[in-house]
DNA sequence: CGCTGCATGCTTTTT
DNA sequence: GCATGCAGCG
C-alpha cells in the first residue's frame, strides 16, 4: 500500500551520496555572481545564521546557491538538507534553481518542501503516535467547516452565535500557537470562548475518529511527536544536519517551536527573512520570530542584504518613505546602482470603474512605448489590489476592452464545487471510512435521500459504530430508507463496494477508474442535464481533472497532491496582465505595477485596523511597501472618490499612505479631461471634479488628513466593543444641513451609528462617516 | 423531498 | 450585489 511514494527518502540517500562525493571538491563558479554579504550568507555554512533581506536583494540566490554549496563541498548530503518554504511555488523555484546551479546531478532534494508537505511525510510514518493511521486524510478548509458545523448542532449550540467558519478561525490561531485543547490558556476560555474550547476538544475526539487531519495538526501533530519522544526528535536532530528556513518572518509560533526543536543539537540553521514583508500576522505570523532568533542561537551570525536589484531609486524611495512609518523595525537601508528612472505615479479617480478604465488605456498604452518609455509586454504589468472583490471592475472592463488577463490566486480549481465533489467520489472510493466525503456526495446527484434519510444513515452508523457508508447498506439492508432513497442508495453502496475492489487491485488504471466512477455514480449526467450557462464549464473542469490524474501514479496519490497543492499554475499561453493580491505578489517582480484602491478602509483595511489597532495598520503599511517594491521600472498608485460596496454607493478619503509617499519620489498626475459625459443624470459636480483633481495637493485635504490622523481612530480597541465617537454622534441630527468636502451641501436624512444618510444637493444620496462632514455653517472652515 | 422565493450578511489576506 | 440559507409550498 503505497499511500504516499517517497519511497524511504532515507534510505534513497546512499545511492545520492555517491553523487554528493563526487561532486566534493569541485570549484564553485556559482560563487563568482555574488556580492560580499551574499557571498557570505552561502559561505557561512556552519552555526546559527539569520539572512535579512530586504526586497530585491537577491534572497533566494543566495539561499539556493548554499544549497549549491553545501552540496558541492560535500558538506551534506541531499536528503540531510531540510529546507522549508511557504508555499509550493518557492519550493518549486528553489529546487529548479539548484538543480541549474548544479547541473542535473542532484536527483533529489527530499525534504524540501513547504511546512506542510514537510509536516506530512513526517506525520505518516509516525501517526501512530498521536492515535491517527498512517492513511490518514487531510481535510481542507470547506471539511472542517462542515465537521465544526455538525458539532456545533449537535452541542444544541445556537450556529447564529458561533458560526463554524468563526470557530474554524479561531481553532485554527490557537493550533498555529501551538495550543491542544487542554494547553488553551486560562485568559482565552472566557465566557465566551469556554465552549469554544468544549468544542476544540470535540473536534479533534472527532478528527481521529476519521482518522483525518485539518493544516494545522499537521503541524501541531509533529510538535506534540518531537515533544513527547525525545528518540524520535534525536533521530531527526542527527538526520537533518543543516536546515534553511525561507520567509522566516512569517513563521508562526508552531513552526518556530518545531524549527528550534530539530536545530537544537548542531544548530546549524540559516533563516532567511525580512521584517518589513511580514503580512500574514492575521495567519498567526509572528514578527518576533526574528528578533528571538538571536536570543534563542546566541552568537548568531547576522547579515544583511541591502543592495536592490530590481527597482530604480525613485521606487525604492518612494517605498521607504512608507515603511519608515512603521516603528521597531529592524531596520536596513536599500540602495541601489540602477538609474533613477521615473517617478511613483499618482492618480485619483472619480471612481472605481473610471480607475479601471483609466488603467486599461494605460496599459494599452505602455504596450506600445509611452512617454519615452520602452515599450511593455502585457506578462510584464500587474494590478496588485488588497481584496479580492477589487478583481471584479478590472476583470469586466478588461472583457469589454479585449485585453487579455490573468487572475492569480482567484477561485481555485481544486476548490470549485464540480472538482471537490468528484474527488469526494474518490475519495470513498479510496477509503470507505471517509464519512465526510460520502456525506458529500451520497445525494448529488440526488438521490432522493435528503435530511431525514442522511439522519437514519448517520444513527445507523454511530449505532453500530461504522462508516456512513456501513450505515447505509445496513439502512438498506432493514428497509429503514423510503421509496426512491432506498434503491438509489443501495445502487450507491453497491457502486462502491466495486470502485473500492478496483482501486486496490488495479484492474482498471486509475484514469479509468475515475472515468467510471463519474459516469456510473450519474454525476456527469448531472451536469449534462443541468442547462444552466455553467455546466458546460463544469464538465470541462471535470475532464480536465482527469487529465491531470494522468501524471499520477494512483488515485491516493492525487488525492494527496491536490490535499496540499491548491495552488493552480494555469499557465495560460499568450501574454496576459496578471491581476492579483498584494498577499499573492510576494516574492514576484513586475517592469509595471498598478497598486489601485488606495483609499482609507479599503488600503488600509478598516478591518484589519479595528481588530488589530496599530499592528494592524503597520501590516498594512507592510502591505504598501511589498506592493511598491514589486516594480521594477513603473509604479502607478491611484485611489477612487466613490466605490460600491455591497450595492451601496460609498464614498472614501485617499490612503493615508498617500500621504507618507515621500514627494520628491511622486509624480501627481491631473486625471485627464474624462467627465466630459457619459455619466448619465448623476454627472459628477464642479466642486466634485475640483475637490477630486486637486485632493492630493489641496492644504485642506491635507489639513483635513493631518486633523484625521490625531484622531484616536488606529487605537487598539477591545474586541467587542466598539467604540463609539461621541463627537460624531452627537454632531449631527436627522435633518441638518451639513457640508462635505466632496459632494457639497446637503441634508441629513438618517443616522446609523458613526455612517450618516446624506442627500447632497449635487452628488445625490451618499452613506459618508460622519466625520467626513461638518455643519453647513462650519464650511468656511474646510477650505478647499 | 425538493424547489422556489425571500431575507440576510458579507469582503481582507491563505498553507 | 451576490451568494448562501431558510421557510413555505407543491
Amino acid at each position: 500500500m503505497s499511500h504516499f511514494d517517497e519511497s524511504d527518502a532515507f534510505e534513497e540517500a546512499a545511492g545520492l551520496s555517491l553523487s554528493a562525493r563526487a561532486m566534493a571538491a569541485r570549484p564553485a563558479p556559482y560563487l563568482d555572481g555574488l556580492n560580499a554579504p551574499q557571498r557570505e550568507a552561502v559561505e557561512a555554512l556552519n552555526g546559527p545564521v539569520l539572512m535579512l533581506a530586504g526586497a530585491g536583494t537577491g534572497k533566494t540566490k543566495a539561499l539556493t546557491t548554499r544549497i549549491a554549496h553545501l552540496l558541492n563541498t560535500g558538506t551534506a548530503r541531499p536528503n540531510e538538507i531540510l529546507a522549508v518554504t511557504f508555499t509550493n511555488k518557492a519550493a518549486r523555484e528553489m529546487k529548479n534553481r539548484v538543480w541549474k546551479l548544479l547541473g542535473q546531478t542532484v536527483e533529489g532534494m527530499p525534504w524540501l518542501g513547504t511546512f506542510h508537505a514537510i509536516g506530512v511525510k513526517l506525520l505518516r510514518r509516525h501517526a501512530e503516535l498521536v492515535g491517527l493511521k498512517s492513511n490518514f486524510t487531510i481535510l481542507d478548509t470547506d471539511d472542517t467547516v462542515r465537521l465544526l458545523k455538525q458539532l456545533i448542532l449537535a452541542a444544541n449550540i445556537d450556529e447564529k452565535r458561533w458560526p463554524p467558519r468563526m470557530l474554524s478561525s479561531i481553532i485554527d490561531s490557537w493550533k498555529n500557537r501551538a495550543w491542544t485543547p487542554d494547553k488553551v490558556p486560562a485568559e482565552e476560555a472566557n465566557a465566551f470562548n469556554q465552549r469554544g474550547i468544549e468544542l476544540y476538544h470535540l473536534y479533534q475526539r472527532r478528527l481521529l475518529e476519521l482518522n483525518a487531519v485539518d493544516f494545522g495538526d499537521l503541524l501541531l501533530h509533529v510538535l506534540t511527536i518531537f515533544q513527547k519522544h525525545e528518540d524520535v526528535l534525536a533521530q531527526y536532530q542527527r538526520w537533518f544536519r543543516y536546515i534553511l528556513v525561507d520567509e522566516y518572518q512569517d513563521t508562526n509560533v508552531a513552526q518556530y517551536m518545531w524549527l528550534r526543536l530539530l536545530a537544537q543539537g548542531h544548530k546549524n540553521i540559516c533563516c532567511v527573512g525580512d521584517d518589513d514583508q511580514s503580512i500574514y500576522g492575521w495567519r498567526g505570523a509572528e514578527v518576533g520570530n526574528i528578533l528571538r532568533f538571536e536570543k534563542d542561537f546566541p552568537g548568531a551570525t547576522v547579515i544583511r542584504l541591502e543592495q536592490n536589484y530590481r527597482s530604480t531609486p525613485h521606487i525604492l524611495g518612494a517605498a521607504s518613505g512608507v515603511i519608515e512609518g512603521n516603528k521597531g523595525r529592524l531596520g536596513k537601508t536599500l540602495f541601489t546602482e540602477l538609474d533613477e528612472g521615473e517617478k511613483v505615479r499618482l492618480i485619483g479617480h472619480w471612481d472605481g470603474e473610471e480607475e479601471a478604465r483609466w488603467i486599461g488605456e494605460e496599459i494599452e498604452a505602455m504596450q506600445g512605448g509611452t512617454r519615452g518609455l520602452d515599450p511593455v509586454d502585457l506578462d510584464g504589468m500587474a494590478i496588485l489590489v488588497r481584496a479580492s472583490h477589487q478583481m471584479r471592475a478590472f476583470e469586466d472592463r478588461f472583457l469589454t476592452i479585449g485585453l487579455p488577463y490573468r487572475v492569480i490566486g482567484g477561485p481555485r480549481f481544486y476548490e470549485r464545487m464540480e472538482i471537490r465533489d468528484a474527488m469526494a467520489y474518490f475519495r470513498v472510493a479510496c477509503s470507505p471510512d471517509d464519512d465526510l466525503a460520502f456525506e458529500r456526495i451520497v445525494n448529488t446527484p440526488k438521490r432522493g435521500a435528503g435530511d431525514k434519510a442522511q439522519q437514519t444513515m448517520q444513527r445507523i452508523a454511530r449505532g453500530n459504530g461504522v462508516s456512513l457508508l456501513e450505515g447505509a447498506r445496513i439502512a438498506v439492508a432493514q428497509g429503514e430508507l423510503s421509496g426512491k432513497a432506498k434503491g438509489e442508495i443501495g445502487k450507491l453502496v453497491d457502486f462502491f463496494d466495486r470502485w473500492h475492489v478496483h482501486a486496490l487491485d488495479k484492474s482498471y488504471n486509475h484514469v479509468e477508474l475515475a472515468e467510471i466512477m463519474l459516469d456510473e455514480s450519474g454525476y456527469t449526467e448531472m451536469w449534462q442535464l443541468d442547462k444552466t450557462p455553467e455546466a458546460a464549464g463544469r464538465l470541462e473542469n471535470l475532464k480536465e481533472l482527469v487529465k491531470a490524474l494522468d501524471q499520477f501514479e494512483n488515485l491516493q496519490g492525487f488525492l494527496e497532491h491536490v490535499a496540499l497543492i491548491m495552488d493552480n499554475e494555469t499557465e495560460g499561453e499568450g501574454s496576459k496582465v496578471s491581476i492579483m493580491t498584494l498577499h499573492a505578489a510576494k516574492g514576484l517582480e513586475f517592469p509595471s505595477v498598478f497598486l489601485p484602491g488606495w483609499e482609507d478602509g479599503l488600503f488600509p483595511s478598516q478591518r484589519s485596523m479595528d481588530e488589530s489597532g496599530v499592528k494592524g495598520l503597520e501590516e498594512e503599511r507592510r502591505l504598501a511597501y511589498v506592493g511598491i517594491t514589486r516594480a521594477e521600472a513603473l509604479c502607478t498608485i491611484s485611489f477612487a472618490a466613490n466605490r460600491r460596496t455591497y450595492g451601496q454607493w460609498q464614498s472614501a478619503m485617499p490612503s493615508r499612505f498617500i500621504d507618507e509617499l515621500p514627494e520628491d519620489h511622486v509624480d501627481v498626475l491631473t486625471p485627464p479631461g474624462l467627465y466630459g459625459g457619459g455619466y448619465g443624470a448623476a454627472a459628477p459636480t464642479v466642486e466634485a471634479r475640483a475637490a477630486e483633481a486637486n485632493v492630493y495637493n489641496s492644504p485642506g485635504w491635507k489639513r483635513l488628513q493631518q486633523r484625521q490622523s490625531r484622531r484616536p481612530m488606529s487605537q487598539p480597541q477591545e474586541s467587542g466593543n466598539t467604540v463609539i465617537d461621541l463627537d460624531a454622534i452627537s454632531a449631527f441630527t436627522q435633518g441638518d444641513r451639513v457640508f462635505h468636502q466632496k459632494f457639497g451641501y446637503g441634508y441629513v436624512m438618517g443616522i446609523e451609528g458613526d455612517k450618516l444618510d446624506i442627500e447632497f444637493e449635487k452628488a445625490g444620496a451618499k452613506k459618508v462617516i460622519s466625520k467626513f462632514i461638518v455643519s453647513a455653517e462650519r464650511a468656511d472652515d474646510v477650505p478647499f
